[in-house]
RNA sequence: GGGUGUUUAACUCAGUUGGUUUAGAGUGUUACCUUGACAGGGUAGAAGUCACUGGUUCGAAUCCAGUAACACCCACCA
């Protein structure tokens, strides 16, 4: 049976993924062994994969695999997220289409169709990820709103509420009238966009006089509770004390004096609106103003719009200024470009509104997780430069708004006793509660129908945060063996996107519940971008699609393709162009593999020096490529780790040790070198495997013939370091650098390429492997010579060595002579810039020894040349 | 407005505590080769005022200051 010339992944990777799982390679039970885990950044239940998550865990499975092959007892944990409010607008999208809206349902209701839709979409990604070849241990698959997981997520709030860090408070929050929900402050994305500056004339009270205010939002006018001007500006000194009436609503409200109005933006008048925008409640409070909300949930307004009530914001906004226009009172209209918020779930406007939420008190939680990163002590942040951003949020950070008006999620754990908000018990279930009530409210009679859940769900966050630890079940049960195997586990691999919201988080989690650190490493990817350097959404439509992608390529050329330029931190510009060159790769692989395997294998010949050579050769580059992989991965340096064995298979596998010994065409090859060669692939696919699982499965058990499950690639040692000879590696490059300037003296002088010469070399120690370069350089032979050469041909030099080439034909000694002087005006320029180095007082007296021997070295080096060079023109004259 | 980065070949990026032959890689590009693993290949080559301006130093792509462009994060002016 032929072998393909191409490679094909689609006939290999189900197959060895298939075979992966029913071996039970991925899974991991705590033993013996040091364990190497990871948890996934849980993706959206309902998700697609998209490249983000293609790079993420690329590099998770990179990771862990060599892991494993390390001896590691490698654990990948998988799991999804309930994404409450992104799945939440999903259903509510779901329903509306059928034509009915949250409302018309019942909480249970709703959550039945959620549940539908999970149970429709949810793991949808995880089966993707299998399609990347990532390697978690499958059985231990989370979703957060696991029964389990969710009473590790109220047990959470339950302590943390024990502890005094959790309070309910009145705050400023992002409402979402769409969604009708709360937003925390990383969910509103602030958009550009245009819009007009009203100015409004309110009647100064007692007065014909009036004062002119600049507002974007008039429907808040309603809402209006002082007019505020800044004490220094000189015009309003005579309203000061005064009170101006609202127009329309025909309020008195106070003038005040604060210094945070600017004089300079609009009329340096101020309208303050204490319950719908964030400073003004900050003037609210300041001055003990009254706080008068005018707007519903859905974003019409209340009754305190009076004759609006009902109505749009956005209607009414219209409508007043038409209202205040009749009136007189509108003085002019601007277009003015003001920053809007919108959800990033639902895009709604944000409306700044006053509500009563549960928050969390950070600051104790954030200092011994600000700390531990800082001195990267235990948890180092890859790469560093991240950590000046996290401590700056670190210092500055605020309580966290927990509570989300949502029913698609963790239900606040806490139970209100009569109409008094303040009166509530915090407990794991209705029962309990109801016993704690007794306690509490002293009152035997109360029953469960007297006790009321909290309606919000807890913030997606607030479940995230946990995962480390709720993985293990380490809330529900902090002594387990699980939990006290893996945790603290090794390397977290995310988005700096999540740093705040996920990171920084779970890091405080885990001193809070465990007193320790959750991972000790974190490896920040890059964002994916397109070409255009526009980040890769699914909303902007300028991701691929990962899967075809793959189907298009192969998942071990994607992977590689993610992995060349994705350097740790910086952001990664995707070219599917990389995905061809890592197509390419595998090729090369495969063909590697065609060609060993073509060969007719014969006992008898004895094994050529050119052979031996090659393969010692080969070994030292091995062992120094080896030890550097091993560098740059401990660092993290992935690209470079896959940089440094492209190469090495590329090049020195495949151009000079496969090329050297391959056996002329129709002759057999010897048994040692073949041996040999099979033994070098097997190190090869081994290093290539964590890149690349599926192709170097498929070849490993190909060249192993009848390799048992136990001895499949995935779980074969990782090779050991070994001591290489660094003159060998000299040597070798020597010998490169001699079969280069071969190839091209017999081009440049029009020789064809399989045209034999013959080289003399006059210092017998300078010439390496001459086997070698005698078959890649298609020579007769390498002489040894030291008589004078008196005859035509040609002259190589390769660093100080020098080689003649005796040729019937003669070389054009002018064109010849041309390139000599410029080479020689080359050298002499930089041998005038080491002297003028070296002539230098005080750099021969500031300078380290090293350096100025090395400077010397570098002078007599060129000298030689020079003067190499120069006899050859003397010679061609 | 505050902060953090980035700027090195046509493109994407390295450049590891300032000295390692007057800067490296991959891709692309140019010329030539190619029935014996692979045209998704081979061989050889070309290609850079290290954003700009100053400074520190015997010595700067590397350190410092300033300028410019871009990116991201945070806060948001009615």
């Amino acid at each position: 049976m032929s072998i393909p010339t191409k490679f094909i992944p689609s006939e290999v990777e189900e197959k060895w993924y298939n075979y992966w799982l029913e071996n039970n390679f991925f899974k991991s039970t705590p033993d013996s062994r040091k364990p190497y885990t990871i948890v996934i950044p849980p993706p959206n239940v309902t998700g697609v994969l998209h490249m983000g998550h293609m790079l993420n865990n690329s590099l998770q499975d990179i990771l862990i695999r060599r892991a494993r092959m390390k001896g590691y007892n490698a654990c990948w944990v998988p799991g999804t997220d309930h994404a409450s409010i992104a799945t939440e607008a999903k259903v509510v999208e779901k329903l509306k289409k059928k034509g009915f809206s949250k409302n018309d349902l019942t909480r249970e209701e709703f959550l039945k169709h959620a549940w539908e839709w999970t149970d429709e979409f949810g793991g949808v990604i995880l089966e993707q990820l299998k399609k990347i070849g990532c390697s978690c241990d499958w059985d231990r698959t989370k979703f957060t709103l696991d029964p389990e997981m969710s009473e590790s997520v109220i047990n959470g709030f339950i302590d943390l509420h024990n502890r005094g860090l959790i309070y309910r408070g009145y705050r400023m929050v992002n409402w979402d009238p769409q969604a009708q929900t709360t937003l925390s402050d990383e969910e509103v994305i602030y958009k550009e966009k245009p819009g007009s500056l009203y100015y409004i004339s309110y009647k100064i009270d007692d007065s014909d006089d009036s004062v002119v205010v600049a507002t974007t939002r008039p429907e808040t006018i309603l809402g209006d509770t002082a007019i505020c001007i800044n004490p220094k500006d000189k015009r309003y000194k005579h309203l000061h004390g005064k009170k101006v009436i609202v127009p329309i609503a025909k309020r008195s409200i106070p003038i005040i004096l604060d210094e945070y109005v600017d004089v300079e933006f609009g009329t340096g008048c101020l309208k303050v609106t204490p319950a719908h925008d964030p400073n003004d409640k900050m003037l609210g409070e300041k001055h003990k103003l009254d706080f008068i909300d005018v707007l519903n949930p859905n974003g019409t307004l209340n009754s305190k719009g009076l004759h609006y009530e009902g109505k749009d914001r956005f209607i009414v906004r219209k409508s007043i200024i038409k209202e205040i226009d009749n009136l007189g009172q509108l003085v002019k209209k601007e277009n003015h470009i003001s920053k809007v918020g919108t959800s990033e779930r639902t895009s709604a406007i944000i409306e700044p509104r006053i509500s009563e939420q549960w928050f969390l008190k950070m600051k104790s939680l954030a200092e011994p997780a600000k700390l531990s990163v800082l001195k990267s002590e235990e948890v180092q942040l890859i790469p560093e430069k991240f950590k000046k951003t996290y401590s700056h949020w670190m210092e500055n950070i605020t309580d966290w708004n927990i509570s989300r008006q949502l029913w698609w999620g963790h239900r606040i754990p806490v139970y209100y006793y009569g109409k008094k908000s303040s009166n509530y018990v915090v407990a794991e279930s209705i029962e309990k509660a109801l016993e704690l009530a007794k306690i509490k409210f002293k009152n035997n009679e109360i029953s469960v129908s007297d006790l009321n859940q909290d309606d919000d769900v807890l913030d997606t966050w607030f479940s995230s945060w946990l995962w480390p630890i709720s993985v293990f079940n380490g809330i529900n049960e902090p002594d387990n063996d699980e939990i006290n195997y893996y945790y603290p586990t090794q390397d977290l691999v995310t988005g700096p996107d999540i740093l705040f919201f996920w990171v920084a988080r779970m890091i405080m989690a885990g001193y809070a519940f465990r007193g320790n650190f959750p991972f000790s490493k974190v490896y920040l990817t890059g964002i994916v971008r397109d070409k255009k350097g526009k980040k890769m959404s699914k909303q902007l439509g300028n991701s691929p699609d990962a899967l075809a992608l793959i189907d298009e390529h192969g998942a071990d050329a994607v992977r590689v393709g993610l992995m060349l330029s994705s350097a740790a931190g910086n952001d990664l510009l995707f070219d599917e162009k990389l995905c061809i060159q890592g197509k390419n790769f595998a090729n090369k692989i495969w063909n590697a593999y065609r060609l060993i395997d073509s060969w007719n294998i014969d006992s008898k010949i004895k094994q050529p020096s050119s052979s031996i050579d090659a393969l010692i050769c080969f070994e030292n580059t091995f062992n120094k490529d080896l030890e550097s992989i091993n560098d740059h991965f401990d660092k993290y340096r992935i690209s470079d780790a896959l940089m440094t064995a492209y190469k090495l298979v590329w090049d020195d596998f495949c151009s000079w040790l496969l090329e050297t010994v391959k056996p002329d065409y129709g002759s057999s090859i010897d048994i040692i070198t073949f041996d040999q060669i099979k033994l070098q692939f097997q190190n090869i696919l081994k290093l290539i495997h964590p890149f690349m699982p599926f192709i170097s499965e498929e070849i490993w058990h190909i060249i192993k013939v009848r390799s048992k499950p136990e001895e499949s690639l995935i779980v074969s040692p990782w090779p050991k370091t070994k001591k290489y000879d660094k003159s060998i590696l000299e040597s070798y490059e020597t010998m490169k650098q001699t079969i280069g300037a071969l190839r091209k003296f017999r081009k440049e002088n029009d020789l064809p390429q399989k045209f034999k010469l013959n080289l003399l070399c006059h210092n017998k120690n300078s010439i390496v492997f001459p086997e070698i370069i005698s078959r890649l350089g298609q020579l007769e032979k390498i002489e040894f010579s030291d008589k004078k050469i008196n005859q035509n041909g040609g002259v190589l030099n390769v660093g100080t060595n020098e080689f003649f080439i005796p040729l019937d034909i003669k070389i054009d000694f002018e064109k010849e002579s041309i390139k000599i002087n410029e080479e020689i005006k080359y050298l002499e320029k930089f041998r005038l810039s080491i002297n003028k180095k070296l002539s230098n007082p005080s750099f021969v007296e500031n300078a380290p020894n090293k350096i100025i021997e090395f400077e010397k070295k570098k002078l007599s080096d060129t000298e030689q040349k020079i003067k190499n060079l120069k006899s050859r023109l003397k010679k061609s004259v």
